[in-house]
DNA sequence: GGAAATACTACGAAAAAGGTAGTATTAAAG
DNA sequence: CTTTAATACTACCTTTTTCGTAGTATTTCC
């Protein structure tokens, strides 16, 4: 039903470190891999699709690595999702921009999946990385999740 | 991520169709199966997991079928996925009572993991029912998800 | 040129989702 | 008491998704 799959928790595990790098320096996949003990060609992977997406910066050839493009506070995680994942319906029958897309289908709880897919799409357009790097989570200004 | 199964499709649909039912009258799972198009076998199996956790109430025999056992407004969401999936954690790091049960894992997304799991487990237990039943949804009233 | 990094693609194993089939059990109705 | 229409249970199978491995190409620093 909602489920933190592998592929995000590495993604966001990355991002969290790249988050907190200073300026002009790199982290290369092989470091993540081992810092955090996890598969290195996976890791690749997925560190690449976020670089296809912009998300990161990929700099080749030794002592190369990646970095953030943009600040923490400005990416969003509906784009990681995006990148890594490809899109974010919640249910079949909804067309990406959200509709459902068989009106004669006896779909009697669609107005609440359409409802349900607007606060998703709300949600991971309202979150930022920066709520996920930080490692003391301000209790005065939770998540604004979903409405 | 977050995504609608197939087995909570079917549970819903059901359910609105229960929630609808004048009092003192059954549905069979052949007649929803046959109403909805939905692999009957598969519907009966999902049908007597709700049975089985006390959402609807079965009758065997000629006439038979399901009904509810409460009022729309008193089933929550969250009794709905617990019956029909199991339980509500968002990631496997987490136990039942939704703190992170690895602490010594190099885990940096754990605080948003656990805020995430929160907020999941405070909107499946604030959903009825009868918001999944209205057919026409208030608006005056959008379901108040995750926060 | 060698080494260290990313980029790309194909493949495969494991798990989850989705579905089918058969049999047992129960109970209403004649 | 038999028939019939319903739920209950269990085993199995297919498809899809997830997760991971392997190999090769490409780039770039030294």
């Amino acid at each position: 039903m909602f489920r933190f799959t592998k592929d995000m928790e590495y993604a966001l595990i990355s991002l969290v470190e790249l988050s907190r790098l200073p300026p002009n320096q790199l982290v290369s996949a092989r470091e993540l891999s081992e810092r955090y003990e996890l598969p290195f060609k996976l890791l690749a992977r997925i560190l690449q699709k976020l670089g296809a997406a912009g998300v990161i910066k990929a700099f080749k050839g030794p002592q190369g690595g990646y970095c953030l493009v943009e600040p923490p506070h400005r990416v969003k995680l509906g784009r990681i999702i995006e990148a890594v994942r490809g899109d974010e319906r919640i249910a079949d029958c909804l067309t990406e921009e959200g509709s459902c897309a068989q009106d004669a289908c006896g779909c009697t709880i669609k107005p609440v999946i359409e409802l349900f897919q607007d606060k998703w799409i709300n949600f991971v357009e309202n979150t930022t990385l920066d709520e996920f790097a930080r490692s003391e989570l301000n209790p005065e200004r939770p998540m604004e999740m979903l409405g």
